[in-house]
RNA sequence: GCCGGGAUGGCGGAAUAGGCAGACGCACAGGACUUAAAAUCCUGCGGUAGCGAUACCGUACCGGUUCGACCCCGGUUCUCGGCACCA
């Protein structure tokens, strides 16, 4: 037996072991209850990161408790392998981004083993892989033949030096960041997914999962953003157009005293024609496609805007309202123009006060502080109808439904249900992506490629410049498209997929990774469906959620699987910082794992970034406390060796007699209850870890005793090797090996908590006088509320404490507290 | 700008339902062991005043509710994440 905690032995002869028996590979089992535990699966950049193995010792820990606690566990792996960054290397160094993926693949897959992850392997998922691409294009192919798949028109970000389409992340301030040219607008036909057509359901749905985050269900929520409103018509004056606004405040209609559109809005040349505004017009234009939608909402240097021209009129003040044109009106919300109600919404107001516009209040507080012909900011709550011909004194909540209803009657609004989510833009001008399975006929439109064609593969005859629109577009060997229909030359799609729909559905290709047939079997991902717990970084709190929840609703709606919602229990982990701010390449801010790992072992680097901080935190990175972590395995393994000595072939069997004992029984008992619960309800592994080092030291504590109950600390020993698996596998399965345990300690069934071990018959309470503690005291566990209060003022410390003054009341909380109010 | 979080000793954090603020660990200081060092073990460790018992202050800031607030309510500051082509 080796004294030393020698780490790198140690964790090589078990990996190599549980590689060798396929220790976490697992079957659909019915006679079993099932468990899914899985994480986000990783963007192969090369290295993992400490955000990575924080995810991943969450999850694993989680899956090994379970395992122990008996279910049949499903633990898988992959890689979420397109994206951009390969092709950028492409364009840097000249690799191929498939070479440069699968380099990094294999280094990140040697570095997950060299941290002891209980995955099935045989299940590994890789999105570049022509195996799963192929039933990526047959999952579009049938969300097309649905109808949830078609093609529009919409902007991109054009860098005219390169001559090439650019990601939000490739412009900086506004230039390319590789040449740095001013970046502009283009228009492209690109694919879309109406993810709106399901709006509703994945609005409803959030309320049935429980096991959510409440924040991460209030923020997709709000992008979900369901409002109820009122599109309503306005003439503009001079012309035969009409100007259709959406509000859900049609109550201040009558306040109502301009009309702003957005600069993209389709009418924007006819009303601006004639009216000798075009030139300035335009000019405004120009200037704002430079800017992102996020820029133009900030607009921190006040509204910007121009005057159309042209006035529009109000169908109810018939008033004269001009219509100008500012960017603080988006095109692609409601129908991209508003009616300026300056009085009773704070960007109208901002506007009108720059542009010296009427403020007419048309809503009355009712507070007498607010005087509303003399606003300082807009009046947004409700209140009562002033100002508004025969609405006058209605409330304002009333008065959206009467005017709403009115409006329709009179054949100029109506009633709708606008939403803050758009339909998912799915087209990428990329290589590395998954081909989109379409075919242009001249004489037959746009035609999916037949199942038995697929996959459409990616063609290695392409060039990587960073230049010109869609890499596909240059290869010569992928221009041999057939039109299904007629059999003559069809065009192929040359746009690649957003890599956003690989991680909509990677979970249930885990339920089924080898099916050369279908996606997944309906039997398997039912028998494993739904994830029971996820868990992922907070940044994917909406995206990549909203987008799995849409593919499963589809899916559902298909009948390829029988659950509506993919992720049962949520885990949103904090991130991991460094300096303050995420850990990125491009701050230069990256903290690798393997000088920790190679410095003191795989145990000692899931221990400390399990113990550093609660999951959901965001965790400041520092070193500081590693060694902590390291000491705390090497004093554990120094006890375990002379316990193993000790309590040789004795029975882990007791009753505890002498004070000593019954506090390390408890301590034991309390331990099991805390580390199970903290695992498995509340995610808080840094306090069952700490409950773990209290169990240490109680018994290095009392092993020095003169009177010990061996039974008592050999149970003791043994569970605590147990409870340590899920969080340091490597050492424990040799500190089991050391104390004779049969067979793998992650198969081992988990320690129940004793109860009858953690009663107490004395409890130790605190007297306050006025809410501070002043004295304390130990009672019998049962006292009741008036024995309490009674013994508490019937002590000489009390006493003295509160004498000369006048006892106003007395508040006591069983088993905890007395609390006496005095003055004077 | 909009949406959602966060803020507790020198540091990471604990306080599970409104009831002893600082568990557990790091750092630091003192001591034991050692020729010495490392490792290990023991003790101390929020601030101010005091030899001390102890007293007062203290959970970002201002205010409120309560017998009692890190926790609930209103407001403020700073900070992190997301904002649809990074994943």
């Amino acid at each position: 037996m080796n004294p030393n905690y020698d780490f790198e032995r140690i964790e090589k002869k078990w990996q190599k072991i549980w590689e060798d028996t396929k220790a976490f590979r697992v079957i659909e089992d019915e006679s079993k209850e099932k468990f899914y535990c899985l994480e986000m699966f990783p963007y192969p950049s090369g290295t993992l990161h400490m955000g990575h193995v924080r995810n991943y010792s969450i999850a694993d820990v989680l899956a090994r408790y379970k395992h122990m606690k008996g279910f049949n566990v499903l633990h898988p792996i992959g890689f979420d392998s397109f994206g951009l960054p390969a092709e950028n290397a492409a364009i840097k160094h000249g690799i191929h981004p498939a070479i440069w993926t699968s380099k990094n693949v294999e280094e990140m897959e040697v570095q997950l083993r060299t941290l002891g992850f209980s995955y099935d392997w045989d299940r590994e998922v890789c999105t570049y892989r022509e195996d799963y691409y192929k039933w990526m294009q047959w999952i579009f192919i049938r969300f097309r033949e649905r109808g949830l798949a078609y093609k529009k028109e919409n902007p991109v970000n054009w860098c005219p030096s390169c001559q090439t389409v650019l990601a939000n992340e490739q412009v900086v301030e506004g230039r390319c960041e590789r040449c740095d040219s001013e970046v502009t607008k283009k228009n492209l036909s690109q694919w879309y997914l109406k993810i709106t057509d399901y709006a509703d359901r994945l609005l409803d749905d959030l309320d049935r999962l429980e096991g959510w985050p409440e924040k991460v269900k209030t923020m997709q929520r709000n992008w979900i953003g369901r409002s109820e409103g009122t599109e309503i018509d306005f003439e503009v004056i001079d012309t035969e157009l009409k100007l259709r606004v959406f509000t859900t405040r049609c109550d201040t209609l009558f306040g109502a005293t301009f009309m702003v559109i957005a600069p993209e809005h389709p009418l924007l040349a006819e009303i601006v024609a004639g009216t000798g505004s075009e030139e300035k017009v335009e000019e405004y234009c120009e200037r704002v496609q430079h800017l992102s939608d996020i820029e133009r909402s900030a607009a921190t240097g006040g509204k910007t805007g121009v005057f159309t021209g042209r006035y529009a009129k109000n169908p109810l003040t018939h008033k004269e309202m001009p219509i100008f044109v500012a960017d603080y009106v988006l095109i692609s919300y409601g129908t991209g123009a508003v009616m300026g109600v300056p009085a009773h919404d704070q960007r109208d107001f901002e506007f009108a006060k720059k542009f010296e516009l009427d403020i007419v209040p048309v809503v009355d507080p009712e507070n007498p502080e607010i005087d509303v012909y003399n606003l300082t900011e807009a009046f947004e709550a409700e209140g009562k109808m002033i100002n508004s011909g025969k609405y006058d004194g209605m409330p304002s909540a009333d008065a959206i439904a009467a005017i709403s209803s009115d409006l329709h009657k009179a054949g100029i609004g109506e009633a709708v249900i606008n939403y803050r989510l758009k339909d998912w833009l799915i087209s990428r001008q990329r290589y590395w992506g998954c081909p989109i399975p379409m075919l242009y006929c001249e004489e037959h439109g746009w035609q999916a490629v037949k199942d038995e064609d697929l996959p459409v593969l990616l063609p290695t005859d392409v060039e990587f410049t960073g230049r010109g629109k869609s890499p596909l577009a240059t290869s010569k060997s992928f221009d041999d498209g057939v039109c299904p229909i007629c059999g003559k030359y069809a065009k192929r799609e040359v746009d690649t997929m957003d890599t956003f729909l690989d991680s909509s559905w990677y979970f249930l290709r885990y339920c089924d990774a080898k099916n050369e047939e279908i996606p997944f079997s309906k039997e398997k991902a039912d028998y494993w469906m739904n994830v029971d717990q996820y868990i992922g970084g907070i940044e994917h709190a909406i995206m990549h959620l909203l987008y799995a929840r849409f593919f499963t609703k589809v899916l559902y709606d298909m009948e390829m699987v029988s659950c509506e919602e993919p992720f049962e229990r949520l885990l949103t982990q904090g991130m991991v910082l460094k300096d303050g701010s995420k850990m990125s390449k491009s701050l230069g801010n990256v903290v690798s794992p393997e000088e920790i790992i190679e410095k003191y072992g795989a145990d000692t680097a899931r221990l400390f970034i399990l113990f550093a901080s609660p999951p959901e935190k965001e965790l400041e990175w520092s070193d500081a406390g590693v060694e902590g972590s390291f000491r705390f395995l090497n004093r554990v393994y120094r006890l375990i060796v002379e316990m193993a000595e000790l309590c040789e072939d004795v029975p882990p069997k007791y009753f505890p007699e002498t004070e000593d004992d019954k506090q390390l029984a408890y301590i034991l008992n309390n331990s099991v209850k805390r580390v199970s619960d903290d695992i498995e309800q509340r995610f808080n592994f840094n306090t069952a870890i700490a409950a773990l080092m209290e169990l240490v030291n109680e018994i290095y504590r009392y092993k020095e005793l003169a009177d010990i109950n061996l039974g008592l600390l050999s149970d003791a020993t043994r569970k605590l090797v147990m409870m340590l698996a899920p969080f340091v596998p490597h050492i424990s399965e040799e500190m089991w090996e050391m104390m004779g345990g049969k067979g793998s300690v992650c198969v081992q069934v988990w320690p129940e908590c004793d109860e009858e071990m953690l009663v107490k018959s004395e409890v130790e309470i605190v007297v306050q006088i006025n809410g501070k503690v002043r004295a304390k005291m130990n009672i019998p566990v049962e006292m009741d509320v008036e024995d309490m209060k009674a013994l508490a003022l019937e002590s000489e410390e009390v006493k003295s404490l509160v004498a000369g003054k006048e006892i106003i009341r007395t508040v006591a909380v069983p088993g905890r507290l007395v609390n006496i109010v005095v003055k004077g």
